[in-house]
RNA sequence: GGAGAGGUGGCAGAGUGGUCUAAUGCGCGGGUUUGCUAAACCCGUGAACUCGUAAGGGUUCCGCAGGUUCAAAUCCUGUCCUCUCCGCCA
């Protein structure tokens, strides 16, 4: 959400700002709707302060007489003020909903435009592109033959989109978290395991829509409970309504949670096997930081997401995502596109994680400030994420670039000491 | 899950319908006194929004949301959280 008179002083920019993102929004009609709230809350604020006037005659008057005569003055005023006041808090849940569809701005170096590979920036990871001197099979194949994923049982327990990961998988999955865990622990980020739901009040802090037609959030009936999408979630839930001190900032956190995604609408799509699943294990960044501090701890967490993936030897490329593909939080975001050798025909990148730096966007929402010491007053925080590990997508760029020509594949070299063994082999 | 108690400023803690513009203490900031420090004494001390060039003013905030009333920290309802006891449980 953005600042209300940041808005009115800068009405083009905020115009401006949501064409490139490619959202349309009635600015307008919100500058009109701010005027007359503020004429129907002074108008409020007057009969409020007449009816305190009221009210406070009302102790000294002698006879009964007088009393009733000056109630009735009160109920008066206080009905008139009453009709005002129901009008401020229509306009004002109209104002919230033009508010909150307006998007974060961007930075001046995101690329501008709706086709996010038209004008992209990007660059590549440490570990080349690996040719193959047979046919590669893709991820599915692979845990089929080799015993690790049971799709098919996920489907008979929970329906498509789940699936049992067994044997090997098991052992990366928990290796992948320490190594991811590892690197963020040396980087100064606090470990945290997360809770795996949250209240909705939590979701929409952080920029997520529990219920609704468009939804990808899974929601607890009942409850005002949702399952979470992400770590990012719960993380930014844990300083909602909080005021911290300054010198605390940047603070570093990570998160290991399960994420769980209704992924609606995206029947029918490149979705084979573990790339689009309902739910799947992740260990994401999370920061708080000084508004001066966001943009270099966007970057740390980049470098953080490419030593990762450099570290795996994956190949991969960064894509600085362009304004129309940001979404209503980011300010800037970077994602990383693992090569994933058995996606499409021959080979695609694919997703596998994603940086944001949200400046005070979610910060406003989850009400979330801090304080200088000596000076008066708070400001909002700022708020980034980023994925360290999804284990499902990092399993299919594993399992489809370390397979070899005899069905067997290899562990990545600094998953053996935690997987404990060199090769998966039947 | 059952029964009970409670949520008030940075903290502790008073306040049970109208001078609450929230007592008091601690903490914190400043000052006086003073070889130094401490003590003592004095003054000040929350946040959000908003008006004003400023000095300063206004509105809102007693977990949160509703309700009753001319008037709510105070009464009523719901809700969240905390604590104690019981039950259940990995």
């Amino acid at each position: 959400m953005l600042d209300r008179k940041f808005i009115l002083e800068n009405t083009e920019l905020v115009k401006t700002n949501c064409k490139n993102r490619g959202v349309a929004v009635d600015i307008d009609a919100m500058i009109a709707l701010e005027k007359l709230r503020k004429e129907r809350q002074t108008e409020v604020e007057k009969l409020n302060a007449d009816a305190n006037a009221v009210s406070k005659m009302i102790g000294q008057m002698k006879t009964p007489e007088e009393k009733e005569a000056k109630k009735e003055e009160g109920r008066l005023l206080r009905e008139r003020k009453n009709v005002v006041q129901t009008e401020v808090d229509e306009i004002e849940k109209k104002l919230d909903v033009i508010l909150r569809g307006i998007p974060n701005l961007s930075h001046p170096d995101a690329p501008i435009g709706a086709d996010d590979q038209a004008n992209l920036q990007r660059f590549l990871g440490k570990t080349p592109i690996p040719t193959f001197d047979f046919e590669p099979l893709d991820h599915v194949q692979l845990a089929e033959k080799l015993d690790l994923i049971d799709f098919e049982a996920g489907a008979r327990v929970a329906g498509a989109g789940f699936y049992f990961l067994k044997n090997e998988a098991v052992l990366l999955e928990l290796a992948l978290q320490r190594y991811a865990v590892e690197i963020l622990m040396q980087a100064g980020f606090t470990p945290t395991s997360t809770p795996d739901l949250a209240r909705n009040d939590v979701l929409q802090g952080t920029g997520y829509i529990p219920r609704g037609p468009e939804t990808q959030i899974y929601s607890i009936d009942g409850t005002d409970l949702s399952l979470v999408a992400t770590a990012e979630i719960p993380l930014g839930g844990l300083m909602a309504g909080q005021t911290i001190d300054a010198e605390k900032l940047p603070l570093r956190l990570c998160g290991i949670s399960h994420c769980f995604r209704t992924e609606a609408g995206a029947a029918g799509k490149a979705s084979k096997g573990l790339y689009r699943v309902h739910q799947f294990t992740k260990v994401e960044m999370f920061a708080f930081t000084l508004p001066d501090q966001s943009d270099a701890m966007h970057q740390e967490m980049l470098d953080l997401e490419c030593k990762v993936f450099d570290g795996l030897g994956i190949p991969y490329q960064v894509v600085d995502t362009a304004t129309g593909d940001l979404g209503g939080p980011a300010y800037r975001k970077f994602d990383l596109e693992a090569w994933m050798p058995g996606r499409g025909n021959g080979g695609q990148y694919g997703e596998v994680t994603s940086t944001s730096n949200c400046t005070d966007f979610q910060a406003r929402r989850l009400d979330a400030r801090f304080r200088v010491k000596g000076e008066k007053g708070t400001q909002f925080v700022h708020t980034l994420n980023g994925t360290a590990i999804a284990i499902s997508r990092a399993l299919v760029a594993i399992l489809e670039l370390y397979q070899r020509k005899d069905g067997s594949i290899e562990i990545p070299e600094v998953l053996r000491p935690l997987v404990g063994k060199d090769e998966i082999r039947r």
